[in-house]
DNA sequence: ATATTCTAATAGTAATACTATTATTTTTGA
DNA sequence: TCAAAAATAATAGTATTACTATTAGAATAT
């Protein structure tokens, strides 16, 4: 089993970079690196030029896998959700009942993230920081409408309506499972935020779970 | 009474100006205007020096109002939640039953916004736009920590704290109140953009009413 | 061994996000 | 009413960003 998940590969739209990062030794390096570094000093002050300099190459190199920094923080943000997904399907694989699928999913999505040594070119816990504190930056932009057209969102929007799904295997009376589906997971990420920068309008101050929270929301929710 | 409402003033924290914008008629200006730029071409494409064209003025005068277009992000966002809060204030007033307050701020939270003649210079849809599409914008930063030390967050989370009491006042049982809370607020800004941007992760397509959603999800959960 | 692809280095550009200075206009209050 | 003070406008300048273009050398594949 171990031997069969070696060497996996998150597969992201063609549409996002010029050339394959996994296909290299160099692009691996950005990919890893760069992901290091955004969480570092945030997306804002981040740029190829600093990205090259730390891989010991420079800028038109960078620019060769990725069109721009945007569309990079767009790729690893996939890659992310990419691996939630597979994460997902793992952990509740082969759980009968609907209910307790639903919250080992939902434990998923809102536990604190771990190192996961089966990409050892990506570190998932500086990845999951930039997910809480850059990700709505991705398409909270004027270009959302053609880029979700191109495809760009479309694993996220995926596991959106795989916990939607769950959700209705659970209650198939319940109205919202898109709405509640979201509020999962955008949720999760937020509350995350909040206990880390906010700590005054949090309830667990101190160690965040908001795992626990939206477990009691679902079942309360649902029938 | 509409007289006392007349030339009403949403107080904003001092250190988000330097001059403040609603002592002056191209202060004003400024506010109104940019709010309506921001709106119209997103933040990251929006410069001083394109307001001061619109306005008939010149970059530097917007200098002397705003220290940086990220300062004059915060401080519209401010003002948008110093207005909300004395919409929720004003519209539960009165209200003895806990849970029917709670629903009613849920409305007011939720509810599409619309324009509000007491304030001329400030176009609220537009506003309201921008919140939805760069609130978050504002405090996905390095700096979150120390703009925090700062107030800069005051409004926001003084309206969080408020909801949060009366989510206690239903049910003082309930574990999650800050966490509901906040799920009130952030999740009733991002289904609108989902509704807006990503439909078919939405419940209802077309027409957006996150208030349905929340409003059933507080009776659910509390007792 | 050579063709092809990949990577590095350099240079250049338009725009951004400011700062500084000076000139002009408007407001005010004695 | 008139001078002083404050507010605004105009101009110029700067470091940095987010690229593009070109060329040359290194690695690899056939």
């Amino acid at each position: 089993m171990e031997e069969l998940l070696k060497d996996l590969k998150i597969r992201i739209n063609e549409d996002l970079f010029l050339k394959d990062p996994e296909s290299s030794k160099l692009g691996k390096k950005i990919l890893g690196e760069g992901i290091l570094l955004i969480s570092e000093i945030g997306f804002e002050e981040f740029t190829f030029k600093k990205l090259g300099k730390r891989i010991g190459s420079n800028e038109s190199s960078v620019y060769r896998y990725f069109k721009n920094k945007h569309i990079f923080l767009v790729y690893i943000i996939n890659w992310f959700w990419g691996w939630k997904e597979f994460q997902l399907t793992f952990a509740t694989h082969g759980i009968q009942d609907p209910l307790e699928k639903l919250l080992k999913a939902i434990e998923v999505m809102a536990h604190p993230v771990e190192e996961d040594i089966r990409f050892a070119h990506v570190n998932e816990v500086a990845l999951n920081n930039i997910v809480i504190n850059e990700a709505s930056k991705s398409y909270l932009t004027k270009e959302v409408d053609q880029e979700n057209q191109f495809g760009y969102f479309l694993i996220y929007k995926r596991l959106i309506s795989r916990i939607s799904k769950m959700i209705d295997d659970v209650d198939p009376e319940y109205a919202h499972p898109y709405s509640l589906s979201s509020t999962i997971a955008d949720g999760a990420l937020h509350l995350h935020f909040l206990n880390k920068h906010f700590s005054t309008i949090t309830d667990a101050k101190g160690k965040c779970d908001p795992s626990h929270f939206l477990k009691n929301m679902v079942t309360n929710l649902l029938k």
